[in-house]
RNA sequence: GGCGGCAUAGCCAAGUGGUAAGGCAGAGGGCUGCAAAACCUUUAUUCCCCAGUUCGAAUCUGGGUGCCGCCUCCA
């Protein structure tokens, strides 16, 4: 596998620190919020990327954190009368709820920032007595000068940076470009007891110590958005490294941004779309389809015209596996020829495989790799038309096996990149009592249909459709299913 | 002002030296009582512009233009 490390800028091969494990860390949120679509998209993508790397073979653990106290949560909580702790738990627990919607897996473990925070005072601790921080006024900065290296990450000069300053005149640094490990509390502020006064952490020193309490040191992956190279991961590796004396990441995976109008979605920008009310007007699962349809380096602009051209694409990919979903379970009569036809839909599942593990091998192209299901789909379709409409030529064992080749593919892809319903759907094959009364329905609307009275036949099939029971009619009858 | 990235059809989007994937939308066709689904045909002599390297470039080099991100909280 390659993977695009932002450390070297350039695409490497992806060598575990230990053979068959990889560890991944990815930055959070700060709860006190909505959960919106630029989290989703860092949320799903390392789904995915999990996913895809467990189908390879790894063993992974997948670490995100909550900065579940800073400045923003507490004004936040001052604004409603409230704890920082109540708005924390408000906006994690609608994470967590987005987070389902959208079918993200859980990370192997979510820290919060509150809870490690003595793992915290030692790091710091460390750094001072390293040479690497100082206190100031109940402060501690990191010392940007003992740290040579200070820039690697993000490609800049800290000679660059001062130049160029917009950065605050802050007269306890040593250094403009110093920043807070830990900070004292001012009056009201939730503080934690520290060698330094009460206080609690600056906002990039969970994340070092996090990761490396859960992972160890030189792990594998550090993801993020794009926007936290400067300066979050770029003090990341300045601590960290100055703390363990080696390297702190192995590779450095940054997403784009998701974008409203070719500007970037942001708290601050206030052009952020809540997952919560997204998922009021498209399938989640929709959602999850749009954010992966791009390669994840690249910007993803969020608008009604790109979601409804996500959607139509994606429907085209659950008909198809819902159609394999059923044609697999017809009884197959007779062994069959190897025809050309057969020996073509076996050919694309091939081609499929291929192209969809070389997709996702190189730097997780989704993109590719969607269009390889594509290119399945098409493939098989028209056959599937017939066989479905009651071809005897197609209820043979040679084509039910390259069904069954399909309908694998399309379940095991579909799964990496979790873009399919999962538990099927409720149609003719499922006893019950609203099977029954659905195919009462359609007995009814038959008979209206033979005597051509279409507006009674049409009137049953509108009706069925509000309820949420789509009908099609094939040459060997209607048939149904339960949308939802 | 500094640093980084991107520019491919109406739209979205792959493609980093060998002659332009895929999706959406559009047009035509076939199927249907109508619809839905699915299918067939069609849609970039050309990849922002200019120069260069090469037998050959969307892909490499130089210059220009435009857009985005970061330099302040941000996924």
């Amino acid at each position: 596998m390659r993977i695009y490390n932002t450390m070297t800028r350039q695409k490497e091969e992806f060598t575990p620190r230990e053979p068959g494990k990889v560890g991944i860390y990815v930055c959070g949120v700060t709860p006190y919020a909505q959960t919106h679509i630029g989290h989703a998209r860092v949320a799903v993508l390392w789904d995915v990327f999990k996913r895809y790397l467990e189908f390879k073979g790894f063993e992974v653990t997948l670490i995100s954190n909550f900065t579940d106290v800073d400045d923003k949560i507490i004004a936040k909580a001052n604004q409603e009368g409230l704890s920082a702790r109540d708005i924390a738990e408000r906006y994690i627990a609608d994470y967590f709820e987005a987070m389902q919607a959208l079918g993200v897996r859980p990370a192997d473990r979510h820290p919060r920032v509150t809870e490690e925070i003595s793992e915290i005072i030692k790091v710091v601790s460390a750094l001072i007595e390293k040479g690497h921080a100082y206190e100031a006024g109940g402060d501690v900065y990191f010392d940007v000068a003992s740290f040579p290296e200070y820039g690697k990450l993000s490609g800049r000069s800290p000679e660059e940076m001062e130049a160029g300053s917009r950065v605050e005149i802050n007269p306890l640094k040593r250094n403009p470009l110093d920043f807070a490990l830990w900070k004292a509390a001012k009056p009201g502020e939730p503080a934690w007891e520290s060698p330094w006064g009460p206080g609690r952490p600056g906002w990039h020193i969970e994340c070092s110590v996090m990761s490396l309490k859960y992972l160890g040191e030189g792990f594998d992956i550090h993801g993020g958005g794009l926007d936290l190279v400067f300066p979050h991961h770029e003090n990341e590796v300045a601590q960290s490294e100055a703390f363990i004396g080696s390297p702190f990441a192995r590779y450095w995976v940054h997403n784009g941004m998701v974008q409203v109008d070719q500007e970037k979605m942001s708290k601050s920008v206030g052009n952020t779309a809540a997952v919560r009310e997204v998922i009021k007007h498209w399938d989640p699962l929709v959602i999850r389809f749009f954010l992966i349809s791009t390669h994840y380096r690249s910007p993803l602009n969020f608008g009604p015209e790109e979601l409804a051209a996500a959607s139509k694409g994606w429907e085209r990919l659950v008909n198809a596996k819902h159609r394999l979903d059923k044609v697999v379970l017809v009884a197959a009569s007779g062994e069959g020829e190897e025809t050309p036809e057969v020996v073509a839909v076996r050919q694309a599942c091939a081609e499929c495989r291929e192209k969809f593990v070389a997709a996702m091998d190189d730097d997780f192209n989704t993109a590719l790799a969607i269009s390889a299901l594509y290119e399945l789909v098409r493939a098989v379709n028209p056959h599937l038309n017939q066989a479905l409409q009651g071809n005897n030529n197609y209820r043979t064992a040679v084509w039910l096996a390259a069904f069954a080749d399909c309908q694998g593919l399309l379940t095991v892809y579909g799964q990496i990149l979790g873009i399919f319903p999962q538990g099927g759907t409720v149609d003719e094959s499922d006893p019950g009592l609203v099977a029954d009364l659905v195919e009462l329905l359609l007995e009814l609307r038959a008979e209206a249909r033979a005597a051509k009275n279409w507006a009674l036949a049409d009137h049953i099939r509108d009706r069925l459709g509000q309820i949420g029971v789509e009908v099609k009619d094939t040459p060997s009858g209607a048939t149904w299913e339960l949308k939802r």
